[in-house]
DNA sequence: GGCTAAGCGAGACGGTACGTCTAGTCTTGGG
DNA sequence: CCCAAGACTAGACGTACCGTCTCGCTTAGCC
């Protein structure tokens, strides 16, 4: 599960010698972690102060990741899971559009606070933004990318159209808003953007 | 000249009692500023640091400025400035096409660099938010919003599109490929990007 | 005063420009690490224990000391003074008799432990040994030699004694029991020591 | 062997179930610590730089010994031993000259360097300060002590002399150039201090 | 041969303090 | 009132050892 971010160790988990770590650190941390996000904002989650909320010792949290960044990217990822975005036997459009409203609302909540938080601490932390890259990014990309190749062969959308493209057309915007305040991530929002993508994908 | 961030004084700057403040000082601290970022990136830039290069002292940098991020932000749009995007007799697709190349090649480059440094500074530091919205963001965003307006007029697009949602899809990619890192900020794409949004716009 | 142990500034007290130390930082830390040793012992007295104590930020205090043996033995020169051992109107053997009692009393109290904590403390920090040597033993030592010399020109001892060896024979007990408890620093043992090492030398 | 120091086991060696202490663990973790001392000084004597250069888990030094200073406390009286410091048919004053000689050889070389560093951390530790009164300095002493009474009996020394004191005019010296550093410990200083202690107990 | 008990290496754990860093504020003397 | 210099409080950083604790495995004596 831990690519990146957290520090690896050498053996695997069950032949490692030596006292095996406990997984209520794991825990403890990752949720004190995502708590202060939601108490105090980003910049709250220090070491300090998780080890002062768990009683967890800054040892044994440095043990695991390298800094702070990566103990809320793992928290953060832990909570929004890896489950797919789309439904195998659902149609392009219907899935499309209903993907997209769900992500609204989650960038509506918590989890756009925490998108935005990742995201504009990556700009200044190397191996947070290749986790960022790795773990957040691309596999959702890569997702809707099958959904568009997927549509593109059942005649749903223009097959010379360049998915890149339309991928970045659909989903910057919702990262533009997020970040930049210039209006609401509203469903109206989202189906206008909806048509008017799919308006220039139309075979 | 400086709205939100820099630190207001409260007369005029000619009648104001006491000994005037050195324009050298702004001036110094800006380019010492841009020097630092691009010669070690947006975290080096400290208020120590540019003291330090700069011999000011760091008093006389926060009495103009309330922190780091303001600082850069002012050297920034001082030096980008505030000329129109537009030419007003230019052709709407030229005119917007040109534009777009014109943005990429500054993402690509130092600006890249600094915008990206700034807006993520800015989840941050609301004072700063505010600042790279009113200071940036809204200005460009204006300035498009007319042209696009002005096209609608003209007959280059259809009537009764929605410009702001447009917009987005238009300008979100360029900062979404910067923060990201999916793909180039290339020509190829701006013109991918391009043809794509203007596919859906067509009267 | 301070020798070897404060941290050197480069230029004089009264022309350094900037913002001046100040004595209350000086007072508050020494004074507490005083106190410190007094109600807990020399390992307690460590610098985030002062800070706490006297709300002084650390960073002062290691403007001032390169570490807490420095600040202890700082704390305990101002205290324990620099005034002289002899009076020079005193007769020779009188005038022993009476420091060696006072220096009896001074070690059987809190001097006594705070020479037994520095002096152990030395042997593992060369700045520190340098500055017990130089700012402790050597003084003292020399005021004693000298009362030595001015007792051998008045003929109380022999001509041809050595007196760093029956200065040794003389201090060493004191710092041998005050460390080793093998016997307490009594009146009768200081008297019996000063009549046995008088035997050797008298003329 | 082990008094005060080391930790006590219930039952006797032989009869204890379970597997028996290796006896090479006890070797390995005295050497390594005298080697340490040797290379690096007392502070460098960690027991995680014991357990790193030797091998030994952590949790075996721990099961003999309750910490570093009771480590290097052993090691120390194992390589120093036990012999008898005079011989029965020496005369009083060559043995006694010959026993200080000897002595002051030894703490020129690094049995100085321990005692020292021992008798530093006996002020902050009570337990091993027990250990080296109990088993460094009483029984040298009491053999000094033994040595006299028998001098004094057989006329070598003044009858009504207080052995005590004289005891720690001769030997106070030597852990007072020790730590202070205030002179060499050569045969010259220990042929001065012994010839003016001799003095005094004339008969 | 299996059982019990302790030793052993490895390494996780909660702590404490270290000395460093940067932020932003305050206080000098001098212009 | 400005300016340079530098002291000041505040608080997080990441590191080093401490001494304790769990693991799985080993090594003995005893039934």
């Amino acid at each position: 599960m831990w690519i990146q971010t957290r520090v690896d160790v050498a053996m695997s988990e069950s032949t490692r010698p030596g006292r095996p770590r406990s997984t209520d650190v794991d825990q403890a941390v990752m949720s004190a972690a995502l708590d202060l996000v939601s108490a105090s904002g980003f910049r709250a989650v220090t070491i300090e102060a998780i080890a002062a909320k768990t009683g967890v010792a800054k040892t044994s949290i440095y043990r695991r990741w390298p800094n702070r960044a990566a103990v809320i990217m793992d928290a953060f990822l832990a909570r929004v899971g890896t489950q797919p975005l789309f439904a195998p036997d659902e149609g392009f459009l219907e899935g499309l559009r209903r993907q997209l409203r769900t992500m609204a609302k989650s960038f509506r909540g918590e989890d756009g606070e925490l998108v935005k938080a990742l995201l504009a601490e990556s700009q200044f932390d190397p191996d947070l933004a290749s986790a960022f890259h790795d773990r957040w990014t691309m596999p959702r990309r890569e997702m809707a990318l099958e959904h568009f190749r997927a549509g593109a062969e059942r005649g749903a959308i223009r097959r010379d159209a360049d998915l890149e493209v339309a991928i970045d057309m659909l989903y910057a915007p919702f990262y533009y808003r997020l970040q930049m305040g210039t209006g609401p991530l509203s469903n109206a929002f989202v189906d206008g953007l909806f048509d008017q993508v799919m308006q220039g994908l139309r075979p």
